[in-house]
DNA sequence: AACACAAATGCGAATTATTCGCAATAATGT
DNA sequence: ACATTATTGCGAATAATTCGCATTTGTGTT
């Protein structure tokens, strides 16, 4: 699957195609799980100013073009969303940090009529051990970090 | 509904039936949504320190005691759990920060087979506009922060 | 092609939530 | 009453994320 056309999307969002933001969405675009800023940056041969760089991400968050993902290792995620990516979740082990895409089986919308006038978004991770960890024994396996939780 | 037997439920869980987390313990129990640590530690008259009120969360999290719940505050919120409330996700409101409880609807696990053996946990939030702020319209709430928010 | 203006960037400093080290206490089982 | 070990308080440390501000640079328009 070829790359989509990042400046076009980065512009009809209401934004710029700055170079940084075209590297920025090509990097996320090869990234096969969400990554953690510091990583993206790395990835981005620091190119990219950190503050600059959580900027961007948050306004991209902003328009629905990434999406923040929380696996709770006390520090966000981010990944393409939007037209980029479908719409997915998330497994991850909490041993390694190992994380696997799941499709979203939520039903569209609540059916009992609640106080909300507009379901906008959801978010939703499912967490477990994967079979490596499993095997090794869930205990000894759940204080490790690996590269893979960064 | 009267409220359970907190100490029994400390030891239960590997721990101990101190008055400190007695206390937090009853002061979670009385809160409608989830609270915040520090909102916690003043709905507790400030008579638990808030390192020790943060150790505290996260061991009771640790054996499934509390939830800790993610609504992109940027700061974590924690809700009693386990058999002193049913297991429920959340419906926040993004401009005023009103949560409504809902029924969790995820199948009991996935069907596909996976690289993972076992699947421990999830977690998972609505987020969308109550009614209210709904008709206010949605950008000039956007930027809202009430103390519902905390 | 030259302009005008808002958006984006870099840098360093500031915030904030959360965690740690360590010595002192106190809960629990024997 | 005793030994063991979890829990606590304090202050200091971290780590992630954000801010202020001056400078640069896309982009739409003359
Ligand atoms: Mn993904
Ligand atoms: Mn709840
Ligand atoms: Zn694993
Ligand atoms: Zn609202």
């Amino acid at each position: 699957m070829r790359p989509p056309d990042f400046a076009r999307m980065l512009r009809r969002s209401g934004g710029r195609a700055t170079p940084g933001r075209l590297r920025l969405m090509r990097a996320l675009w090869k990234e096969p799980a969400p990554v953690t800023a510091a990583r993206l940056q790395k990835s981005l041969g620091r190119t990219l100013n950190l503050a600059t760089l959580y900027r961007a991400l948050d306004a991209l968050a902003g328009v629905g073009v990434v999406r923040r993902v929380d696996f709770r290792h006390g520090h966000a995620h981010y990944e393409l969303a939007a037209p980029a990516r479908a719409h997915h979740h998330h497994l991850a082990c909490t041993g390694c940090g190992a994380v696997e895409d799941v499709s979203c089986t939520l039903r569209p919308r609540l059916k009992r009529a609640s106080a909300f006038s507009a379901i906008t978004d959801h978010a939703m991770e499912y967490f477990g051990l994967c079979k490596a960890c499993g095997a090794r024994g869930a205990e000894r396996v759940s204080r490790t970090r690996t590269e893979a939780m960064e």
